[in-house]
RNA sequence: GGGCGGCUAGCUCAGUUGGUCAGAGCACCUGGUUUACACCCAGGGGGUCGGGGGUUCGAGCCCCUCGCCGCCCA
């Protein structure tokens, strides 16, 4: 007998140890199943758990669930990612915290040590955290980005692209971390709108004949200017163009020069150009010659190429300084407030410099036109739709991707310098010793690049470097394209574009046919969780206090197309309530020997309730189905919850209830082995989503009745039931029964009839269809209803209570219980509402356009919903007059 | 400035190709010792589907326009 209550904290990780012992989570090795492949979105190694990562996850285990019980060759490829930035930086705070020397100390070699360290130990957390969840990964396949195999792809592909022309090393203005000392791709850059200042500077003209004003949110930048531009059709500078000003403070002369980009609407119109701090005035100096100063240290102090007194200043000390100079020179023209968006490092948070370095580039552009090409032919779908014009928009304005990081922790990029600066860019120090060789005509020392690669690099090759490649493995054969990624909007340009231009262009295929794009999990407000909002929901907490199948279904419902779920407790506490519903119904079942039968068949069950609920089941069967297909994963939710709860517990068993407890043992057999069939149909349905639940109740069933096939359910087959066991007769008599049921209860709870009460219902008038049902099923309606009993009269007896059900009229005679204000107060509404149903039709009907253009089916519909509902306010109104009579 | 998404019951959201589509859950109100379940059962109130205009016999669903809100990119 089970439990009152399903304990998810002994049973989950029990459960759980079971599966995976089992080797349920690997791909069946029968080489006719059809493969199913998602590779996870590898979480940072340094991470733990969140609730987007619950989210993301709990849908993939879905997916995987549901296709594994479909028979197919499910693989889940989990894994993590280094992380670059991220866990330098964890390793490096966790170095200061214990009082450490700090990374620059150590030296490289011995900090990269610290950090496999420190990954032996934590790199755990999250893959543990994923278990918890349920997550049915194959763990046997599980990667690291920076393990031995993945590192040689990463080899491979920049060497490839190199050979290619896809990769390049060049000298252009990057954006420059100045806390990690670190160039950082276009997409790390967040733009954070702050308060700031416009600064109007006045530039004397060389020759002391006047002067010109510029205005700057950073005054700093001024120490690099290396021109002033005016826009060549300003008729207030023409005649200072080729002319010079002498820069304040530097004291250099620099010229005014004539470019559109200044605008003559902004400011004074004037604008000062710093090519190597402004990526616009980086265009402007390379179409007009302009040198281009930097001014900057790595780490965003003054160099050498600033004012004496300047030098070694940190920017935002220089930039107080140039401010209060101008002041004293009598230049400070105006001081403008402002909000102006800043860019900020997605990590660091601190301020980027526009900074001119020597970066490597990919040519994105050329690699994105495949990736273009591939969604717009749907060789890859983006699920929902509407995010492939995100990506197209960004794919066509791609810019060069600048993949070269001055961090020690990642993949070291393979490209050697010899003695003269020539790169040898090879797979291995020896490769390149030998190009340099064959170069130098002689052995020379080669210096490596001391940069590692964007830790997206890396990712980007996820889908097919997990699986093996570059060697010709039987997973990259069988598991690749991938079936369906799943994944956050955030990351279509860091994640889903990359591996879509990699892969095209080194698997000569798409990486994924599906891409389907998981909301964003954020508060109950709508706020979006983070530590310092404090607003954090921990996905283990709500593990251990409503268990992971709570959660897992909260999810999975609210996961619809919107682009936020705001999750709350009570939601989850909700579903909580709806498994232990289950609980306790497979309880009610046990308790009244339902078992499976021997040879059971669906679709020869004779009693009508069977039929119907049969006939359900397979209708859900099939919804869930399609839902599934195609990740509607609410409707899988809300579909399940209603054929459980609604439909399963609250029409099929109440209704069982009398068979289960009566005289008619073949009835009574049927029904404890169709109950008990259901049963195992919904546990099957359920699972995927709810795993641990379903799979325990599996279990503890499992000794009930004839033995079952399958052995544990996490393997067992996807249920397949066919449309024609629908039975359209069982249909109509259990939907009048429950008509007729809810109808009376409403009117008995109206009327304020006393729950004791026990009067009999009485059947008026119907058809003889209708009374066979009534007939046949007297003493369930009377048990569900809390009648006495059924009678059939001709005509109902004064101070009954009529209502009507389908066209029937059935009636109560509760007179001695009634309120006659409350009785006509139902009535009066009952009519009211068919009154206006009535009118809306009529007006439908009444309009000749409709007649003649509307379908033949549609004008067919409205025609008998009118008769009907004219028929119902007929009687409805009849029993009013004589409730009026009576009065 | 450009792009994307949203605006449906008090709250959170469903509403496929326009024709019972005005729904669900929660919240709220009323009643309940129905021997599976109070993490329960039964019943109930509540919305001119952001505003305006248009197409259509018919629009929450299509078009235009305006207004908010959010996100992304400049």
């Amino acid at each position: 007998m089970l439990e009152k209550n399903f304990d998810p904290k002994t049973a989950e990780s029990r459960l759980y140890a079971m599966w995976e012992a089992s080797g349920a989570f690997a791909p069946t090795s029968d080489p006719a199943a059809e493969p199913f492949s998602i590779v996870i979105p590898p979480p940072n190694v340094t991470g733990s758990l969140h609730i987007g990562h619950a989210l993301n996850n709990t849908l993939q285990d879905v997916l995987i669930r549901f296709e594994r019980m479909r028979g197919k060759a499910a693989l889940w490829l989990p894994g993590t990612d280094h992380a670059g930035i991220a866990t330098q930086m964890v390793v490096e705070r966790q170095l200061a915290a214990a009082g450490n020397v700090s990374r620059r100390d150590m030296g490289r070699e011995d900090f990269i040590a610290k950090v496999w360290e420190w990954k032996a130990e934590s790199g755990g957390t999250i893959t543990n955290q994923l278990r918890r969840l349920g997550a049915s990964c194959d763990w046997s396949r599980e990667r690291f980005t920076l393990d031995d195999g993945l590192s040689a792809a990463v080899r491979k592909v920049f060497v490839t692209l190199h050979k290619q022309k896809l990769i390049y090393r060049d000298k252009r203005l990057v954006n420059w971390d100045p806390h990690f000392q670190t160039a950082i791709s276009d997409i790390e850059v967040e733009q954070r709108e702050v308060d700031g200042h416009y600064w109007h500077f006045a530039y004397p003209l060389e020759d002391g004949s006047g002067e010109i004003v510029v205005a700057t949110t950073r005054p700093e930048t001024m120490l690099g200017d290396t021109a002033v531009a005016v826009h060549p059709t300003d008729e207030r500078y023409k005649h200072l163009i080729g002319r010079a000003v002498r820069l304040p403070i530097v004291g250099r002369p620099i010229p005014i020069i004539a470019d559109e980009y200044a605008d003559p609407e902004k400011g004074s119109g004037a604008v000062k150009i710093t090519p190597a701090h402004d990526f616009n005035d980086y265009q402007v100096g390379k179409r007009n010659n302009l040198p281009m100063i930097n001014i900057l240290t790595d780490d965003a102090k003054i160099n050498e190429n600033g004012p004496k007194d300047y030098q070694g200043l940190d920017r935002f000390a220089a930039r107080k300084k140039v401010i209060a100079a101008f002041e004293e020179l009598g230049l400070l023209r105006e001081v403008e407030k402002t909000r102006h968006a800043v860019p900020h490092g997605d990590r660091s948070g601190s301020v980027i410099e526009p900074y001119l370095t020597d970066q490597w580039y990919v040519d994105a552009k050329t690699l994105a036109q495949p990736a273009i090409k591939a969604v717009e032919e749907g060789r890859t779908v983006f699920e929902p739709r509407h995010w492939e014009k995100t990506y197209f928009e960004w794919m066509r304005n791609i810019e060069p991707w600048c993949v070269s990081r001055q961090l020690w922790w990642g993949h070291r990029i393979p490209a050697w310098y010899g003695p003269d600066g020539k790169i040898f860019v090879e797979e291995t120090e020896a490769a390149a010793q030998a190009a340099a060789r064959e170069h130098y005509g002689r052995d020379e020392p080669l210096r490596q690049d001391e940069d590692v690669l964007d830790t997206w690099f890396s990712s980007g090759l996820w889908p097919f470097s997990t699986m093996g490649w570059p060697e010709k493995t039987s997973d990259l054969e069988r598991f690749y394209p991938t079936s369906t990624l799943v994944t956050g909007f955030d990351i279509i340009f860091f994640w889903v574009a990359r591996m879509m231009m990699m892969g095209l262009h080194f698997m000569g295929d798409v990486p994924f046919n599906r891409v389907f794009i998981n909301a964003l999990v954020r508060d109950a407000k709508g706020a979006k969780m983070s530590k310092s909002k404090g607003n954090v929901m921990d996905p283990l907490e709500l593990v251990d206090q409503y268990g992971a199948d709570a959660l897992r279904f909260t999810l999975t419902a609210m996961s619809g197309q919107a682009r936020d779920i705001k999750l709350s407790t009570q939601r989850i506490e909700g579903y909580r309530n709806f498994g232990t519903k289950l609980w306790n119904a497979t309880r009610f079942t046990e308790m009244n020997g339902c078992a499976r039968a021997e040879g059971f068949d669906p679709a020869l069950v004779k009693n009508t309730l069977n039929r119907w609920i049969v006939g359900e089941t397979a209708r859900t069967v099939q919804s869930m189905t399609k839902a599934l297909d195609a990740c509607a994963f609410d409707d899988v939710a809300n579909g399940l919850y209603r054929f459980i709860w609604n439909t399963y517990c609250d029409w099929y068993v109440e209704l069982a209830k009398p068979i289960l407890n009566g005289a008619d043992e073949a009835a009574k057999a049927e029904t404890q082995a169709t109950a008990a069939w259901a049963l195992d149909v919904i546990l099957k349905m359920l699972h995927p989503v709810m795993p641990f639940l379903t799979e325990e109740l599996w279990a503890q069933t499992s000794d009930l009745g004839a033995a079952r096939a399958e052995g544990m359910l996490i393997t067992a087959r996807w249920p397949d039931l066919a449309e024609s066991l629908v039975d359209a007769a069982a249909d109509a008599e259990i939907g009048l029964i429950i008509a007729a049921v809810s109808e009376g209860r409403s009117v008995k709870a109206e009327l304020n009839v006393p729950h004791s009460a026990r009067p009999p219902l009485l059947v008026v008038e119907a058809n003889d269809a209708q009374r066979a049902v009534f007939e046949a099923n007297a003493a369930v309606i009377a048990q569900t209803l809390r009648v006495s009993e059924l009678q059939f009269v001709a005509s109902a007896p004064e101070g009954a209570i009529p209502f009507v059900v389908n066209g029937a009229t059935l009636a109560l005679p509760v007179a001695e219980f009634i309120d006659l204000a409350a009785e006509r107060a139902r009535l009066a509404k009952e009519i009211a509402g068919h009154a206006s149903d009535i009118a809306h039709v009529n007006k439908k009907l009444g309009n000749p356009a409709f007649v003649a253009n509307a379908k033949e089916e549609v004008v067919e519909e409205n025609r008998e919903r009118l008769a009907e509902s004219e028929a119902a306010k007929a009687k409805l109104e009849h029993a009013l007059s004589l409730l009026e009579a009576v009065v």
